[in-house]
RNA sequence: GGCCCCAUCGUCUAGGGGACUAGGACGCCGCCCUCUCACGGCGGAAACGGGGGUUCGAAUCCCCCUGGGGCUACCA
C-alpha cells in the first residue's frame, strides 16, 4: 500500500520555522516512498483562522518546493481539504457515536466545568468528572428542543490505550487520566481530536507526522480509531525547535517565520537542508550539506531524534553559504538583483542579458563576504557608489592617503591610465608594472594607495576583479552609472585639490 | 497539583556495556596563504547535569534528584 502523509497547519498565523520542519518530514518521507503528500487546512477555530494566512502559507511551502499532491489549492478526491468546509463529515460521525452509545450530549455550563476543575482531589488529575455521562438519551434529545445547548462528549471507556510512535517508541497511559472529551462543541463545529482523526481516516492518511505537542492528545486518537473500527495510522512526533535561549522559539529570537527569512537571502534548498538537520543526522559523517534529491534518499523517520533542538542562526548562515556556492554564479546574479534594485543600483535585469552575466561576475566577487543575499549591496557598495568629494574626508582614507608616495602612485596610475583605451585585465596589469617601474613602490605600498583611489575604502574586493566589473559595467544598462577605473583615477585626483 | 516526554562540547550531533586518551559539523582561537578585508588550507581549546545502583567493566542499563518541555480547553 502506498503511503499518504499530510501536512495540516492552522492558518492562524505566518509559517513558523518549526512548523516547515514538520511539513519537511512528511514531505521528505512522501517522496522517499513515492507516497502522497497532502496539504490540509485546520482552520475549526474561525476566530484566528484567516484566508490571507492561508495563502501565505501555501505561498511559502511552494517557495520552499514542497509541493502537495491533494489538498487545499490543488484539489483531490479525498476533499474537501478544509476542515471549515468538513462540518458535515464530523456531524455524521458524531451522530453514529451518539447512536452507538459511544458519546453523549454534555450540557454543562463552563461555570460548571471551571468549578469541577477548581474542585480537584489532590493527587487527582483536574477533569471534567462525567456529570452527564449516563444522561438518559430522550431526556437530553427533549432539552435540546426546548433550546438548550449541548456539547457531544467522547464517553473514554476504562483500562489502558497504548500506540508506538515512530519517534519516542511505546505509549502507554490508564485511560482514567484522560476526560470525556469534547467531539462537537454546544455550535457543533468539531473540536480538533476529533476533526484530526475523522480527516486522517477519511483522507487515508497512513502517516502522521507532527509536533511534539500532539503526543499527549494521540491517545484519545487512539481511542476514536478505536470505537470507530479503524486502524489507526503510525505516528511520529517531533520535538519542539528551541531559541537560543532555550525557550521556545519566538519573536524575540529574531526570524522565525519563514517569509522572514525569504526575505533575508537565504535559499530555498538551504532552510530546507538545515531544517532537516535540527534533529536527525545524515548517514555519512561530515557531509551535511546535502541537495533536496539526497535528503529525500537518505532521510530516516526512524532516527529523527527525541531531544529538542536549538535554533542555530550561525550554522544556518553556513548551511546558505554553501549552497550559495553550489549554485550557478549568472543564476544567483539574477536572485540578487532585487536586492541591489532596494538600493537604487540597479533597474530591471533581463535573463539572458550581458547585465545578468555582469551581475553573475560581480556574485563571484562579493561571495566570499556573504552568508545571505541582503548582505551583498553593502559588499558591492564599491562598485555603485563613488562619491570622491564625500569620501577622501573619510579617517581611514586620509590617513591611507598621507602615507610617502601614495599620492605619486595614483598620479603615476593616471597618467599610465590616459595612454589607454578600454581596460581589460591584462592592460590594467600592465599599467599598474609600469607605476611599480616609474615609482618603485611595491607591495602594499604600491596596492594601497591603488584601492584606495579605486574605492576610497582601505579594504574589500581583490582589485583585479574590480576593475574588471568597473570597466565592464560602465558600458552596460544597469540602471545606475557604474563609473570606470580611468575615471575614478581622475576623479580622485581632481577632488583632491 | 496530576499524567507524559526529554537530557553528550556554546550549538547541531556520533555513540546503543569493553573498539572512548568520547568522533564529526557550526561557531571560536592560532598558524599558513595574501596589496586589504575575506575565502581557502592546517592545527587547537571545548561535553557525557548530580547522586545512587547493576556489572569484572558504564556516556551507554535501572532508580532518585535537578533542569527543560508538553498535555490536563467548547485552542490547534
Amino acid at each position: 500500500m502506498s503511503v499518504r502523509l499530510r501536512f495540516a497547519p492552522s492558518p492562524t498565523g505566518h509559517l513558523h520555522v518549526g512548523n516547515v520542519r514538520t511539513a519537511l518530514y512528511n514531505w521528505l518521507y512522501a517522496r522517499q516512498h513515492k507516497g502522497d503528500f497532502i496539504l490540509r487546512i485546520e482552520d475549526t477555530d474561525a476566530e484566528r483562522s484567516e484566508s490571507r494566512f492561508e495563502e501565505a502559507l501555501m505561498d511559502d511551502l511552494r517557495w520552499l518546493g514542497l509541493d502537495w499532491d491533494e489538498g487545499a489549492g490543488e484539489g483531490g478526491a479525498a476533499g474537501p481539504y478544509r476542515q471549515s468546509e468538513r462540518f458535515d463529515v464530523y456531524r455524521e460521525t458524531a451522530q453514529r457515536l451518539l447512536e452507538e452509545g459511544s458519546a453523549y450530549y454534555c450540557f454543562c455550563t463552563p461555570q460548571e466545568l471551571e468549578e469541577d476543575r477548581r474542585r480537584q482531589v489532590k493527587g487527582e488529575p483536574p477533569r471534567y468528572i462525567g456529570r452527564d455521562r449516563d444522561l438518559d438519551r430522550d431526556e437530553a434529545l427533549s432539552r435540546m428542543e426546548a433550546g438548550e445547548q449541548a456539547t457531544v462528549r467522547f464517553k473514554v471507556r476504562g483500562g489502558r490505550v497504548s500506540f508506538v510512535d515512530q519517534v519516542f517508541g511505546p505509549v502507554e497511559v490508564d485511560c482514567a487520566t484522560i476526560a470525556d472529551f469534547v467531539l462537537l462543541r454546544s455550535d457543533r463545529s468539531p473540536q480538533y481530536n476529533f476533526a484530526v482523526v475523522v480527516d486522517d481516516a477519511g483522507m487515508g492518511i497512513t502517516h502522521v507526522v507532527r509536533g511534539e505537542g500532539h503526543l499527549s492528545n494521540t491517545p484519545k486518537q487512539v481511542l476514536l480509531y478505536e470505537t470507530l473500527d479503524l486502524d489507526p495510522p503510525q505516528f511520529a512526533h517531533l520535538s519542539t525547535i528551541l531559541g537560543k535561549d532555550g525557550g521556545k522559539l519566538s519573536k524575540r529570537h529574531g526570524a522565525t517565520s519563514i517569509d522572514q527569512f525569504r526575505r533575508r537571502g537565504y535559499l530555498p534548498e538551504a532552510m530546507v537542508n538545515y531544517l532537516a538537520l535540527l534533529g536527525w543526522t545524515p548517514p555519512n559523517e561530515g557531509q551535511e550539506i546535502l541537495s533536496v534529491e539526497e535528503l529525500i534518499k537518505h532521510f530516516d523517520l526512524g532516527k529523527v531524534h527525541k531531544s529538542p533542538a536549538t535554533f542555530d542562526t550561525e550554522k544556518l548562515n553556513w548551511v546558505n553559504r554553501s549552497h550559495l556556492k553550489l549554485r550557478p554564479a549568472d543564476e544567483v546574479g539574477l536572485l540578487m538583483a532585487p536586492f541591489l534594485r532596494e538600493h537604487g543600483w540597479l533597474g530591471e535585469v533581463e535573463e539572458g542579458s550581458p547585465e545578468q552575466e555582469w551581475l553573475g561576475e560581480l556574485w563571484q566577487a562579493v561571495a566570499k563576504y556573504v552568508d545571505r543575499l541582503d548582505q551583498v549591496p553593502e559588499h558591492s557598495r564599491v562598485v555603485f557608489d563613488f562619491h570622491p568629494k564625500r569620501d577622501l574626508l573619510r579617517e581611514e582614507v586620509r590617513e591611507a592617503l598621507s602615507e610617502d608616495g601614495a599620492w605619486r602612485v595614483i598620479e603615476t596610475l593616471d597618467r599610465e591610465l590616459q595612454a589607454k583605451d578600454d581596460l581589460d585585465l591584462e592592460s590594467y596589469k600592465a599599467a599598474v608594472n609600469a607605476v611599480k617601474d616609474s615609482t618603485g613602490a611595491k607591495g602594499k605600498h604600491l596596492f594601497h594607495p591603488l584601492r584606495v583611489a579605486l574605492t576610497l575604502r582601505t579594504s574589500g574586493l581583490s582589485l583585479d576583479q574590480l576593475v574588471s566589473l568597473l570597466e565592464k559595467g560602465k558600458h552596460l544598462q544597469l540602471g545606475h552609472p557604474v563609473v570606470g577605473a580611468r575615471e575614478r583615477v581622475r576623479a580622485v585626483l581632481e577632488a583632491r585639490s
